[in-house]
DNA sequence: CCTCTATGGCGAA
DNA sequence: TCGCCCTAGAGGC
């Protein structure tokens, strides 16, 4: 579920939901305690900084919510009655009315969810890279970081001071997209490359809010273009590169390859991504 | 029943 | 680099 694309969805979907509304705030499971100095306030909207999602509340204070690797927020809507919670539910935020419709969002498994100040916020976000799906966002900040590191690339992309709400997946589709091999230090990329990036990853990341998944293969490589099946999977997109070891790359047949990167497992193509051979595709 | 996996990140060694 | 945290689902025995 979470790259920066699944936090802006929530915090688009949480703003409409419940923005400037009273809500019930709660921790069904216990384990945030802090859930009843805002129950009953007015939810004053929800936004996301890459893969930070704040909630506000009156008086500076924000649900400050991370998912981590396995955590997930769903928001329910147009439902007649608010159920009883099932499983672990960290976090339930519910309308407050008696009368339907009513909605309500369930948070499970997340690494983070705690009260916080708007300078707690704030000392996050200033610690934190330029968010692509942010339209403020200043890509020059990030290659300020890149052009000096001896880092690889595959680290950097996914390094959340340098960028802000890129993980495994945007990773190897964004490299595997420009041709990058992973481990290609930070150093020898070139201000036009790292332009051509950023660009590819504002239109894939906004195309991701909107559909809930990562789709990065191009008109041409889709399975209906290739007359392939199509991905099954429990994320569903159409990519190039990610879990898909050992399968023919999509552009040039080669068996795709994985490695681990800092503990993260990380995919290409031998062929397609060369290692210090760069250039876009297409 | 157990083990493994996952789009993440932290802190100790 | 390793262990650990969070949760649910899948697969093996």
């Amino acid at each position: 579920m979470p790259e920066g694309h699944t936090l802006h969805r929530l915090a688009h979907a949480l703003t409409a939901t419940f923005g400037g509304r009273v809500v019930q705030v709660g921790s069904p499971q216990g384990r945030f305690a802090d859930a009843r100095l805002v129950d009953g306030q007015v939810l004053e909207g929800a936004e996301a900084w890459g893969k930070q999602l704040f909630i506000e509340f009156p008086d500076d204070r924000f649900i400050h919510v991370h998912l981590g690797l396995i955590g997930r927020f769903d928001v329910h809507t147009g439902v007649d009655e608010v159920p009883e919670p099932v499983g672990q539910v960290r976090l339930r935020v519910s309308t407050s009315s008696t009368a339907a419709p009513q909605a309500y969002a369930d948070l499970r498994g997340a690494t983070a969810c705690d009260l916080w100040t708007r300078e707690l916020r704030d000392a996050v976000i200033a610690r934190s890279g330029p968010d692509p799906i942010r339209p403020d966002a200043d890509p020059m900040l990030a290659w300020a970081k890149i052009k000096r590191s001896k880092a690889p690339i595959g680290g950097l992309l996914m390094d959340q001071g340098v960028l802000a709400g890129v993980g495994n997946v945007y990773r190897a589709e964004l490299l595997f997209r420009h041709r990058m091999h992973p481990l290609r230090p930070g150093n020898t990329l070139r201000i036009g490359q790292w332009r051509a990036m950023w660009a590819d990853l504002v239109e894939l990341m906004a195309q991701g809010v909107v559909t809930g998944r990562i789709d990065t293969v191009r008109t041409e490589h889709t399975p209906e273009a290739m007359g392939r099946p199509p991905r099954v999977d429990d994320h569903g997109g159409e990519v190039y590169v990610y879990r898909r070891t050992g399968q023919g790359c999509h552009v040039c047949g080669s068996r795709i390859r994985t490695a681990v990167l800092q503990d993260r497992n990380l995919f290409w193509c031998p062929q397609c991504q060369r290692r210090f051979r760069s250039r876009t595709v297409g």
